[in-house]
DNA sequence: CTTAGCACTCCCGTTTCCTGAGTGCTAAAG
DNA sequence: CTTTAGCACTCAGGAAACGGGAGTGCTAAG
């Protein structure tokens, strides 16, 4: 059955209502919301249309209504209005953008906190969807028995460490252990480092000291961890203002997901989309994110790749003020990171795909 | 007034019995926990000595006994006994100490994470109490447009940042840049870096295309956050399950406090201390851990410098095995990045020193 | 199709009541 | 002087009872 235009209507006050007031919404505050002239009675024959069709529910007999995830879905798919951005939020989008000039590290962590403030809901960023590779490895030699290993990986992070060696090197060997490093093992993925590569490495650069394994490992270990890592979350505290979270027991199950990185990496299976993605409750994968809805936008994290940046907060989150801004967000991060250094298209736009849009008739 | 071994005997038996049950005890609780050899109206008469001298309050009239913070105080500095680790926690300990190869970063949030599970509270972390100076800096050439900056800082942090130029730069001027800088930074903190500094680094490098200052933009920005940077929290999820934080606005209140690494960083000043420091409800600086008690370690992090562990709890919480577990860590984590090789002395040895010890007669 | 009217439902905040754990005090016993 | 038994008293907190009010569905008339 298609919606008739009034239906719409109420459909639309209905969830805005309740996202606003995380009250079930009764007829004589639809006819408030909406101003249409008509009687209470007949917003009452029309809810109850739509509640059997299945858009709407009541918590109990004598309630008002609440949407389903049904209800949610035609709401963030056809009746949304995309929201502006006030200029003074784009200022301070931008504002904050730009201030950041450390490491990518600090940036998303930045970016998360400031996503964050934004929509006061919870928010993640995954920096490498795809797994890195080894772009270049460099070695500075520091004394004898230490040396700094810098590692750039696709995406242009930049990982280093210090290494202490209980025996002693010579900086001969770490340049010409650098060169070789950068010869065999340019455009390697974690996979591709085998211990036979490492063993001709070894003998390549005429190590007999075992300096080799350690560079070796060290690259192992950050291409494995790269690949789940630099996944961020920040502001789970603000769960526990909401009305849903009130319960200790429901808001530490979720925390306790968030602040697992695995889990957080976890999103990026979600299906490919193109600028924002909302997904409703049980759209969810994990059982835990079941009664909680994410917004995902994507951007784009130069060398090809691509990043993440969402809010998780109750199915009853204001889904057109958080698309909007953060698809503003990642539209500025591409600009920041992107392979071009012009705006790729579409920055700022806001197109939304969702789940299986099932809103069947 | 001096306790009686008697007194000291309940009082013990009412400190971990609150600290186990969350719940005032009585003084059948008491006869029940001591094996006392004596009748509940002898306890109460004790209880009520007790209560008199400060050592314990009743939430209201007919109820059990809690705890004052002077009961505590009491508790922690005399009575509490120095808890050995079980083997199979020493080992579990230690072997997370040595699975983690990574940087300094990732090490101290990977402790601070088996902290919080070994208490099950929440953990920070603290790296560089003092403030940091430059070691080393080098530069390491990708293309005319991009180089990497590695420093190396006291406390054997290293930070890289990856630059993108406008314009082109040379390998040789970065060269000679990365020397300039070694001779002129080397040993500098943040404050002693000027502007004439900056400008006359510029000339004797030769630089005409402001790559200088882009350097020493970032090593004062890293100075200046490696400030109070190092903070790290994690668990803070594990609040929620504890029954003094079932109101979602105190936990709310502590998490949202806790998530901001300036006041982490502010634990560091807790006065100077041994071991463990354990700072009981309003022994604390900070308003927002008033009714929270705080227990750190500090450790040798090498360079002279020290650095901080600890967990954050009710007051109610289990000194003695968070003292232990947290000292146990602290020595591991010295001897991981202390200056010598050898395991400096006292390593997992316990000694408790606190806050003033208001224990008035 | 809309609307006024009305009976009905049921959540939720308030009040009342009651039970039981625990106290303090007194007076006797050691 | 200390310990103990006995007893009256207090009070938090859960269960039950209550009432108001928001909101519904239905019917019958416009």
């Amino acid at each position: 059955m298609e919606l008739s235009g009034r239906q719409k209507k109420i459909l639309h006050a209905v969830v805005e209502g309740y996202i606003d007031t995380a009250e079930p919404i009764g007829s004589h505050a639809v006819l408030d919301r909406t101003g249409l002239t008509c009687s209470s009675a007949t917003i009452r024959n029309e809810l109850a249309a739509l509640t059997r069709e299945g858009y709407l529910e009541q918590p109990h007999t004598s309630a008002g209504r609440v949407p389903t995830v049904k209800g949610y879905r035609l709401y963030v798919n056809e009746l949304m209005r995309e929201r502006e951005l006030s200029q003074s939020e784009t200022e301070e989008i931008n504002r904050k953008l730009s201030g950041t000039a450390s490491g990518k590290d600090k940036l998303m962590a930045d970016v998360g906190k400031m996503a964050t403030e934004l929509t006061s809901y919870p928010a993640v960023t995954i920096s490498a969807a795809a797994s890195a590779t080894v772009k270049r490895v460099d070695i500075i030699y520091i004394d004898p028995n230490s040396f700094i290993i810098v590692l750039l990986l696709t995406g242009d992070t930049v990982k280093n460490k210090l290494v202490h060696l209980p025996f002693s090197s010579t900086e001969t060997l770490l340049t010409r252990l650098s060169a070789v490093f950068n010869a065999n093992f340019t455009g390697l993925s974690e996979e591709q480092i085998t211990p036979e590569l490492i063993a001709s490495t070894e003998r390549a650069a005429g190590d007999t000291m075992g300096v080799t394994s350690v560079i070796a490992g060290f690259l192992i270990e950050t291409l494995m961890t790269s690949r789940g890592a630099g996944a961020n979350v920040s502001g789970e505290a603000n769960l526990l203002k909401l009305p849903e979270f009130q319960d200790p027991d429901k808001a530490h199950r979720l925390i306790n997901y968030l602040s697992d990185s695995q889990n957080i990496s976890a999103l990026t299976a979600a299906p490919d989309f193109g600028d924002v993605k909302v997904l409703i409750g049980p759209e969810n994968a994990a059982l835990e994110l079941r009664d909680s809805s994410v917004v995902l936008a994507s951007y784009d994290a130069g060398d090809g790749m691509r990043g993440l940046i969402g809010v998780v907060g109750p199915t009853r989150m204001d889904y057109s003020a958080v698309a909007a801004k953060l698809s503003y967000i990642a539209g500025g991060l591409s600009r920041l990171l992107g392979a071009g250094a012009s705006p790729p298209a579409g920055f700022g736009k806001l197109m939304i795909k969702g789940g299986e849009s099932n809103v069947q008739k």
